[in-house]
DNA sequence: CATGAATGAGCGTTCATTCAT
DNA sequence: TATGAATGAACGCTCATTCAT
């Protein structure tokens, strides 16, 4: 018998991230999925048992992983000025580094009955659990973990789409951003 | 007969609203949309060339409404306290009030396929006006629009879909990010 | 708008027949069915909710059709003998004539999986009905319509697969029967 | 390993009826039939060259063995009554304990497309020189075999269909069917 | 011998769209 | 204007079969 081959099963999950970054869930039917990642249309249901767990399972892979690239630039010994630093850029770094899983991502997860049956992530667990040990430390504001994740990530998401290209007011924004939040969250 | 074809038009795009949000954009086919609104699938490309132009003419038409509906609630000789105050509170109302519309062009805007194609709404222009002015009053602080933008309005966003349901959490939420957003946005 | 057009049903429905008289019910998908029928796959839909339903409609629709041709060959005032003599040749005249629907029907009768859901027969009531009055008029024993209703036909069914093409063989048989049931079945 | 292979070859056989009489030809895939039988779909291509010959070699293993089992309870020295009695009777009991593979066969039969390729089967030549002998000894009448096979063996067939679970209306019609067959057949 | 992986072809069905009325 | 009928293309998925081990 032959091994399972995992090579297939990235191609084909490039292929998904892929596509859907390309045209959108509508674009991405199993022939393109197959096309693109240079099996057949049955070898897909080899790997997932079918297009909704693949999609659901390939979104529970990648939803994690920002969180974990974050909280990987952290350093124990920074200060308050750092982290903020630190993970504004560092998002920003990584919605550029990773453009196709970041929007995949972003896609999968703003429509509802995707997303709806999709367990909810370690990896924000972990940056929650991030937050209040910083407020323990006495470096952060006692401010609701909700308000503290939109206020730094959703704002750099939005400077990155809004300023799409144009580093100048792109590094502007981000600057005036950390400065801002700087005050804002830090005791 | 002026009437009623407005009328017909305004059951298709109801129809499309509400079976985006019940099944997201897989769900709405034409066959479907029709079926919905009670007319005849030939009947929408009447009043739409395709499907897509009747997706972008709808979420065009809507996405503006949020922004329209909280510069009505807006009232000149307003304090800044109060000025945060009912940006944040009439943003969550109309979340709750238009829950099915939100939701439509929450899931449109994250679709780049779709929204690529879209006109810059109206409504954004103006509220980023509006920054403008306070700022020229005196009242805000010289803040990249963009940033007030999320951190206004994203945050009430995040809160209303993290604690659905939870009164009493949003509450607190809310008055906790209005007192924030006091001290970190106002002159 | 235009009318449903019946003569596209037919097509429809004879395609079926033919397809699975010459290919059985493996050889007759929707897209065979509707190339054979002169329609586009998607055409069948609108005569028919499934494949499922559409071969129930149909078997329904034949199934009684022997036993109404059967019955219409009956005259009140035959005898005893000129009664089977007919009942036995007109069933023999209908797997001749419509040759195709006849298998059609057999096989369809024939796979449980299929004919479970489907209606009891108005024509098997009525040709109990009819053994019924016979026995009233004191034409016929008192059997179990069961026994007479296979003794009758399946054998002739039997007699026509066994001999087929055999025209001398199938006739002595047929007289024989004939003999052999006017002096089993009658009073 | 002899012993092994014909294990195996005994699994998949009985995954096939089994499934057949559960969900049709329709519902029996190699694939479903091999999980069925516990083993993988390419050992089926073991032991047969393809899925037609896998079924016609099957079924010509099955169809013979109902006539087996009912000349298997004839004893040399038995009445004509007493024939007719164990004929029907034990085919009765054969189609009660033989559920699977009567209705696999069943169904096999009358499909055309499938059985038309099978070999006539020895069983059913051996009750037909059944029939010669006994009409040889003077105890049935010279009645076509076809016809003595049908009204033997199909009327069974139908009463135990019809009365499917129903006792006591199963004995009588037997019953019934027994003692028209004697004064029927018999001389 | 036996396997699970792999496949192209085909399945039943629905799609967005157009046709004829 | 408005319709239901009609469609070719594409959908997600399973098929019988073969491959590589």
């Amino acid at each position: 018998m032959r091994k399972k081959n995992q090579e297939k099963k990235e191609n084909i999950k490039q292929a998904v991230i892929k596509l859907i970054l390309e045209a959108g869930f509508h674009g991405a039917s199993i022939a393109k999925i197959a096309r693109e990642a240079g099996v057949s249309p049955a070898t897909v249901y080899i790997y997932y048992a079918s297009k909704d767990d693949m999609l659901r399972e390939i979104y529970e892979e990648y939803a994690d992983q920002v969180y974990f690239y974050i909280l990987g630039k952290i350093d124990q010994n920074m200060s308050g000025r750092s982290l903020i630093d630190t993970l504004v850029r560092s998002y920003y770094r990584y919605i550029n580094e990773e453009e196709r899983v970041f929007h995949f991502v972003e896609q999968f997860s703003s429509c509802p009955s995707l997303s709806a049956n999709c367990r909810e992530t370690e990896g924000c667990f972990r940056i929650f659990q991030f937050f209040d040990d910083l407020k323990e430390k006495g470096i952060l504001k006692d401010i609701d973990n909700v308000i503290v994740h939109s206020i730094l990530f959703n704002t750099v998401k939005c400077i990155r789409l809004r300023y799409e290209g144009e580093q100048d007011k792109t590094q502007a924004a981000l600057e005036q951003l950390i400065e801002l939040l700087v005050e804002t969250l830090l005791l």
